[in-house]
DNA sequence: GCCGTTTTCGGCCCGACTGTTTTCAGTCG
C-alpha cells in the first residue's frame, strides 16, 4: 500500500534530516545535498509520488542514487528508517522552529533541549515563554540582545498565517515606492528592483533592490528613515535591510557605481544562477561577487576586477548577457556559452489581443465585461495593436434555451459588425482588424457551451474550463481533448486553469494535449493576468520545444487590463518563448493564416 | 549525497551582518 506525500511534504522531511545532520556536524557537502534536493522536490512541476510511480525519482536533479532509495521506502512504508534514525536523538521541537527567521539548527536544537520542546504543536509557543521569562539570556552563546531578537522573531512568526507571497504587480508597487523615495536621495547614483522582480518571477517573498553610490552611510541613513518601515532588521555598510508595515521585508544593497554591473548580476540571481555561473568561473580559475571577478582566484594575488556593467561580467566569462527571466539554471548558462540563446518575444511585438470581454448585454455565464467595444478599441489603438478580439463568455445555458443562443450569437456579430462599420469608426479605428469570438465553457463532458450551429457566426473560438474543477487526470484530459475537436476553436484558455494562491491547476496530462493543439493548428493561452499567468511557464517552455504555439491575452474585463499585456509576456519570457512561438505577435496576414488556416 | 566538454573521483559560491566573543559561529541572501 503506497503512502502519498505531497512534494512540500517530502520536502519538509529532507530540510529536518539535514538539519539535523547540521546539529551532529556531518558533512557540510552532504547537508547541502540534502537541501538541494528538498529545493528541488518543492519546485517541482509534477508530483514526485507520481514519479516515484514510475520510476523516474533519480531524474530529479540533485536526487541520485541514495535520495532516490530513501524516498522509495518513504512511497513504500510511510517512513525512512535512515532519516528516522538521524532524528532520533534530537528534540522533536526544534524542527517546528526553523521557519523562525534567524533560527537554524544549532539555536533550534539548543533551546529546544534546553527547554524540553519535545513536541513540534508547542514548540514555538514554549519557547515564547521561556524568551518572555528572561531565561535565554543567561545561556552560553546568548544575551540580552539575541533574547530580544529571538522573542521578535517568534513573535512574528506565531502571528503569520501563511507563507503567502506577493503577486508581481503589487511588488512592483512597492518596489517603484521605495525607488521613487531613492529618487529624492542625492547620495544614490542608480537604484533598481532586482531579484525575483527583476526576473519577473509571478510571486515574489521579498524586494530587492541595488543602489549605486559613493556615499553608502549617507544612503543607509536615509534608507532608515524610510516612511513605510515597521522595524529595521539588519544594517551596515553595504546592506540595509528593513520589514514594512505590512511585514514585507525589503533589502537594498548599495556598491560603488564601478562595481554597478557585478552587483545586479549577484542580486538578480537567482541563487541557483549565481551558484553555477560561480561554480563556472572556478573552472576558469576565477572567483565571482557582488564586487567583480577575481580572476586568479587560486594565487596569493587577490585583486578584485570591477564592472560597471552585465554585459561585460558576463563576457569576462565566455557568456553573453543573459536576459533576467532566463536566470533560473534552467540550461541558460549552456546557450549562452555556445551562442544559441533564443531571441525572446517582447512587448513591443505584440500586434493584438485575442482574449478580451466587452459589456455586451446578453446575460453571460461569467463576468462580462465593464466597457463597450469603442473603449476598448479606443485603448488597443493606443496600445498601437493591428487586431483586436472580442471574445466575450457565451451566453448563459440556464437563462437561454439553445435556439434562443443561436440567434444572440447571430445577432452579437450583426451588433459587432455594425459597430465596426459606421463611419466614423471606420476612420478612428482604420488600422485595426476586429474579431469576433467568444469565450466559450467546456462543459463537464467536453462538449461547448455553445450549439455548434452557433460557431459560423464566430471568426474563433476560445474555450475554457470554468467549472468541476476536481475531475481526475484521464477524465479531465479527455474532456479538454474532445472540446479541441469543434470547428473554430483555435485557443486552450487559461489551460490549467489555476489561480495562484487560491487554485491549484488542474490534473490535465499536457503532453496529450499538446499533441492535440500541435495536431490541429490550435494555440494555448498564456493568460496575463497576474493572479492566473497561466499557462505556467515550464508548460510555456515545454510547448516552445514542442512547436506547439501560443497566444498571449490579457482577458481584459476593462480597457484600462488591456495594458497588463507585460505580464504575460514576462511568463512566455521566462518559458523561453520567441516571436515565432507567439501567434499574437505575429502581422496581420500570417495570423490570419493561421486563424482560417 | 550529487554529479560529469579536463566523467566514477574529487570537487562542491561567496559575502554581509549580528552577537557574543578575543577571533568566529550562525544565519541569511
Ligand atoms: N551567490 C548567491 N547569491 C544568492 C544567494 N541567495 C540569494 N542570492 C542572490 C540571488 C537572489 O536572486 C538575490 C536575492 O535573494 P532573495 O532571497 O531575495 O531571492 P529572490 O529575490 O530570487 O527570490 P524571492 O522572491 O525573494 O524569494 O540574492 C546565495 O546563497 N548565493
Ligand atoms: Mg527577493
Ligand atoms: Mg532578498
Ligand atoms: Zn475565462
Amino acid at each position: 500500500m503506497a503512502h502519498h506525500f505531497s512534494n512540500q511534504e517530502v520536502a519538509g522531511k529532507l530540510r529536518e534530516v539535514a538539519a539535523a545532520m547540521e546539529v551532529r556536524g556531518d558533512d557540510g557537502f552532504r547537508i547541502r545535498a540534502y537541501e538541494n534536493a528538498a529545493v528541488a522536490v518543492d519546485n517541482l512541476s509534477s508530483e514526485a509520488f507520481d514519479l516515484w510511480e514510475a520510476k523516474k525519482l533519480d531524474e530529479i536533479p540533485g536526487v541520485g542514487a541514495n535520495l532516490a532509495q530513501h524516498l522509495d521506502d518513504l512511497f513504500r512504508t510511510g517512513s525512512v528508517k535512515h532519516f528516522t534514525k538521524v532524528k532520533k536523538p534530537l528534540p522533536a521541537g526544534m524542527f517546528a522552529l526553523l521557519d523562525i527567521s534567524g533560527v537554524g539548527p544549532k539555536i533550534a536544537y539548543t533551546l529546544s533541549k534546553q527547554f524540553g520542546l519535545t513536541k513540534s504543536e508547542t514548540a514555538a509557543v514554549k519557547l515564547k515563554k521561556a524568551l518572555e521569562s528572561g531565561k535565554v539570556a543567561d545561556l552560553e552563546g546568548f544575551g540580552e540582545q539575541s533574547q530580544e531578537r529571538l522573542l521578535t522573531a517568534v513573535t512574528g512568526f506565531l502571528k503569520k498565517k501563511g507563507p503567502e507571497r506577493l503577486l508581481l504587480p503589487v511588488a512592483e508597487k512597492v518596489a517603484e515606492g521605495i525607488l521613487s523615495y531613492l529618487s529624492s536621495c542625492p547620495e544614490v547614483i542608480k537604484a533598481s528592483a532586482l531579484g525575483s522582480l527583476r526576473r519577473r518571477v509571478p510571486t515574489v517573498g521579498d524586494v530587492d533592490i541595488g543602489v549605486a553610490t559613493n556615499q553608502a552611510g549617507a544612503v543607509v541613513d536615509f534608507m532608515k528613515q524610510y516612511p513605510a518601515a515597521n522595524r529595521l532588521v539588519a544594517a551596515g555598510e553595504g546592506l540595509v535591510r528593513l520589514e514594512l508595515t505590512n511585514k514585507l521585508t525589503v533589502d537594498v544593497k548599495l556598491v560603488n557605481p564601478t562595481e554597478w554591473g557585478s552587483l545586479l548580476q549577484h542580486f538578480t540571481g537567482s541563487k541557483n544562477h549565481n551558484i553555477v555561473l560561480r561554480e563556472l568561473a572556478l573552472k576558469q580559475g576565477k572567483s565571482l561577487s557582488e564586487h567583480g571577478i577575481k580572476h586568479e582566484a587560486r594565487s596569493t594575488k587577490q585583486e578584485v576586477r570591477k564592472y560597471d556593467n552585465e554585459e561585460d561580467f558576463y563576457k569576462a566569462l565566455g557568456l553573453t548577457w543573459i536576459p533576467p527571466e532566463m536566470r533560473e539554471n534552467a540550461g541558460e548558462i549552456e546557450v549562452s556559452e555556445q551562442r544559441k540563446l533564443p531571441q525572446l518575444v517582447e512587448l513591443k511585438d505584440i500586434k493584438g489581443d485575442l482574449h478580451t470581454h466587452t459589456d455586451y448585454y446578453w446575460i453571460s455565464s461569467h463576468d462580462a465585461g465593464t466597457d463597450d467595444i469603442s473603449t476598448l478599441l479606443e485603448t488597443a489603438k493606443k496600445l498601437g495593436y493591428d487586431y483586436l478580439a472580442l471574445g466575450d463568455h457565451n451566453p448563459s445555458i440556464s437563462s437561454y434555451n439553445e435556439n434562443k443562443i443561436i440567434s444572440l450569437i447571430k445577432e452579437r456579430k450583426e451588433y459587432i459588425d455594425k459597430i465596426i462599420s459606421t463611419r466614423e469608426n471606420k476612420v478612428k479605428y482604420s488600422s485595426i482588424k476586429v474579431l469576433n469570438s467568444l469565450e466559450v465553457d467546456i462543459r463537464p463532458d467536453g462538449t461547448l457551451a455553445i450549439p455548434e450551429e452557433a460557431l459560423k457566426y464566430l471568426d474563433f473560438a476560445v474555450v475554457s474550463i470554468h467549472s468541476s474543477f476536481a475531475m481526475k487526470k484521464e477524465e479531465q484530459t479527455k474532456r479538454v481533448l474532445k472540446s479541441l475537436f469543434y470547428a473554430k476553436v483555435k485557443i486552450l484558455g487559461h489551460p490549467t486553469g489555476r489561480l495562484i494562491n487560491q487554485r491549484e491547476e488542474l490534473d490535465i496530462d499536457f503532453n496529450a494535449v499538446m499533441a492535440e493543439c500541435l495536431k490541429r493548428n490550435i494555440a494555448l493561452e498564456i493568460n496575463a493576468i497576474p493572479q492566473r499567468l497561466d499557462l505556467p511557464e515550464t508548460l510555456v517552455r515545454q510547448a516552445v520545444k514542442l512547436g506547439v504555439k501560443l497566444a498571449i491575452n490579457t482577458d481584459a474585463h476593462s480597457a484600462d487590463q488591456l495594458e497588463q499585456m507585460r505580464y504575460g509576456v514576462d511568463v512566455a519570457r521566462r518559458g523561453w518563448a520567441k516571436k515565432q512561438d507567439i501567434v499574437n505577435a505575429w502581422p496581420w496576414e500570417e495570423f490570419q493564416h493561421w486563424l482560417t488556416g
